[in-house]
Order: structure tokens, then sequence, then C-alpha cells
DNA sequence: TACGATACGGAACTATGATTCCGTTTGTCA
DNA sequence: TGACAAACGGAATCATAGTTCCGTATCGTA
């Protein structure tokens, strides 16, 4: 249980050279696959070997949760940001979601995380989802203090509506509109105008 | 393209029962893991060989897909019956989702089909899927007639908002609860009390 | 009851795709 | 530049699960 001081052994300068290849690619072939992608195709992609690919992380489960993780790295970022947007507050954070949703949008590997597929992933990413729980705690109580948002919505609601919204992003039918979906969502946040006396 | 009269063969009295059992099997095996369902599982719960499966239903996807039918069909009885509810249209609506997302929240293969997973299933429940569409247009517009639902609402919308529940109700993590975020999605449909300048 | 058609069971076959193994190549350093 | 460790490539291996096949058992009928 002591943590043994992650002494990363310094790669040769080709190895680090393909650690990247394979992050490129494995990002491409994930982002169209998601978990169905094969590790064949992530090779081919980044142009090494299956056997380099695994020499650089041990399974494919493992691969995905890093990519996913820096995914998640880049929606802590947007949302920190907002923390200094002095904006209207709902509007804040209904920036943070439509932003970080296009980014979703790009990415099945993502949106299957989001939805929970894959346990591993989703613990693989506990950290960064953790800071994104407390900037949106932070941006939820402004914009409840503006009185713009319902008082009965807490940070944990967050993950849950994208979640729906990631699974209509990945319905190809016709009527679903992860757009819309999102907007209904956010709607759903709002305080009512006239609903003060909501228990 | 002509349809040649569909004559189901009549079947022999153990191959009649063995139909139900297999799909009385087939039932709690999809029910409990979705598509993820062997069909060697099926056939043990179901009390028969993986043959007999296989005489019943040429592939996995068509069993899934038929069993996946005859919820939709439940859903449509639903339905169906609120039209003869008069009771305060908004909530008569609301009550359809309520129930119907009782029944799909015991049935992972429901939730998946709901979400688009495999486009065959999908594709086999368009007879269904048509006539909620057009129930559902009917209780919305009486909603609306009412004034407790937003004017922007179509009946598409209804299936996308359930997918996005569907997804909850498949995530395991806590603070994803499925009731909250069907309020949270039925709340997004009510009319806003003082937004009648919504353009 | 005897016969032929139907239906059954489950071992065997296949396909797919993750992972491993090992002979070869390349980078680093003395 | 030579030696050796590190890293590579990709064929081979392994595991899983859908589907097929065919010898056997059962049903319906004359």
């Amino acid at each position: 249980m002591n943590t043994p001081i992650e002494t990363k052994p310094i790669l040769r300068a080709d190895a680090r050279r393909n650690h990247e290849k394979i992050i490129d690619g494995a990002r491409q072939v994930f982002a169209r696959n998601g978990a169905l992608a094969q590790m064949e195709d992530v090779a081919r992609v980044s142009g090494v070997g299956v056997g380099t690919v695994y020499r650089h992380f041990p399974t494919k489960e493992a691969l995905m949760t890093e990519l996913v993780r820096r995914s998640f790295e880049a929606f802590v970022q947007i949302a920190r940001g907002a923390l200094a947007d002095d904006g209207e507050p709902f509007d804040v954070l209904a920036g943070v979601l439509r932003r970080n949703s296009e980014l979703i949008a790009g990415d099945a590997a993502v949106q299957q995380a989001i939805m929970g597929a894959g346990p591993e992933v989703w613990a693989g990413t506990e950290p960064e989802r953790q800071q994104l729980g407390e900037i949106s705690h932070t941006l939820i109580e402004r914009a409840q203090h503006a009185g713009a948002m319902r008082a009965d919505i807490g940070a944990e609601d967050i993950p849950m509506l994208m979640c729906g919204v990631c699974a209509t992003m990945r319905h190809t039918a016709p009527g679903f509109d992860w757009r819309r979906h999102l907007e209904l969502a956010i709607d759903s946040l709002r305080a009512r105008p006239s609903a003060e006396e909501k228990r």
C-alpha cells in the first residue's frame, strides 16, 4: 500500500516518439469507434506494430483509460477557466456544459466513458471527475445565489444529465439531436420564475 | 416486394411449448445482460439446447428484436390507455413516461434498444415506435392546449429524452438516479409560468 | 402401433479480436 | 565503432461466443 515513488524509467528516443504516435493514433481510432476500437487498427494508424502498442500500454482498456483521462483533463481546464468568468453565473455554467459537450461529441470513447461503460475507465478518471465536481459545485452555488438556478440541483446532477446527452450523441436515428437534448437539460436546471414555493 | 401471406406452418406441440420456454428464458437473460446475453445461457435458462433456440430464432439479434418488440407493445398499450384518461393532460403524459420507465428499468435489452444499440433491433420496433409517436403527439397537443407544456416540444423529443434516462439506468455509479433524471426531463417539458414571450 | 416428418441436443466448427512471444533492429554509451 | 540493453514487428496463440450439423428422440397420423 505504500507508493514506491513511481520512477518512470527514462525511455529511449524511439520509444518516446512511438509513445506519442500511439496516443495520437489511438485517439483517432477510439474517437471514431469507442470501445469497439481494435488494437490492430490502433497499431496501423499509429504506424507501429501491435507488439509496440502493448509495450506502451498493457491492455486495450488501459490505453482507452489514458485517452479518456486526457479528455477529462481538458474538461477540467475549461471548467476551471469558467471560474474566472464574471458573466451571469447560470450562463457561465451553461457555457461550460456547451463547450465540453462539443468536445465530447467528437469522441465516442469519451461518450461511452461518461455513460459508464467499462468500470476501469470510469475509475481511471476519478481524480478528474473529483475536480470537475468541485468546480461544478462552485458554479452551481453562484447561479443559485443569483436566483437563476433551481435550488435542488447539486453538482452530482451534472454528470447524470451529461450521461443522457451522450446517449443521444451515440444515437443515429432521425430526431435525435444532442444539442437540443443539451438545451432541454440546461433548461431543466433553471429556476422557475414563479416557483419559489418549491418545497 | 409482395408479401406472401405469411403462413405460419403450424408447430408441433413440443415445438410450441419450447417456443414459449425460449421466450421466457430469453427474457430473463436479456433483461439482465442486454446485448451481452449469451445464447448458451438462453438455452440453459430456457431448459433447451442451443440448437433448439436456433431452430426458433435464426440469430441472436432476431431473438433480441422479438423480445424488445414485445416490450414496445406493452409501452403502446400503456400509452393507449392514457388516451382515455381525462386527468390533467400534462400529468397524464408524465404518468405514461413514469410507468413505461419503470418497465424499461427492469430490462437491459430494452434500455439498449432505446439507446439505439443495434440497428436491426431499432428497425424491428418501427411499427410500435410509429404508434407511440402518434399517441405521444396527441397527449402532447392536449397538454400544450392546456397551457402546461412548452409549445416547442414535439413527439420526437420524447424518445430522445427517454434515451437519456435509459443511459442513466445503465450507469451504476453513485449519484446516478434514473428516477431523478426522469423528473428533470419531465420538468424540462413544462411550460414556464412567465415565459409566454418565448419566441 | 408403425412410419415419416419434425424437432431436439449439444459437440464441433468458425470467426473475431485481444494478447503473447521471440527473432530482429535500433539507440545509447563506453 | 562495438557491445548490449531496450524496443520493435507481426506471426502465432488463446479465448470467447455465435452458429452449424447431424445422430437421436418425439409427435402426429394412418
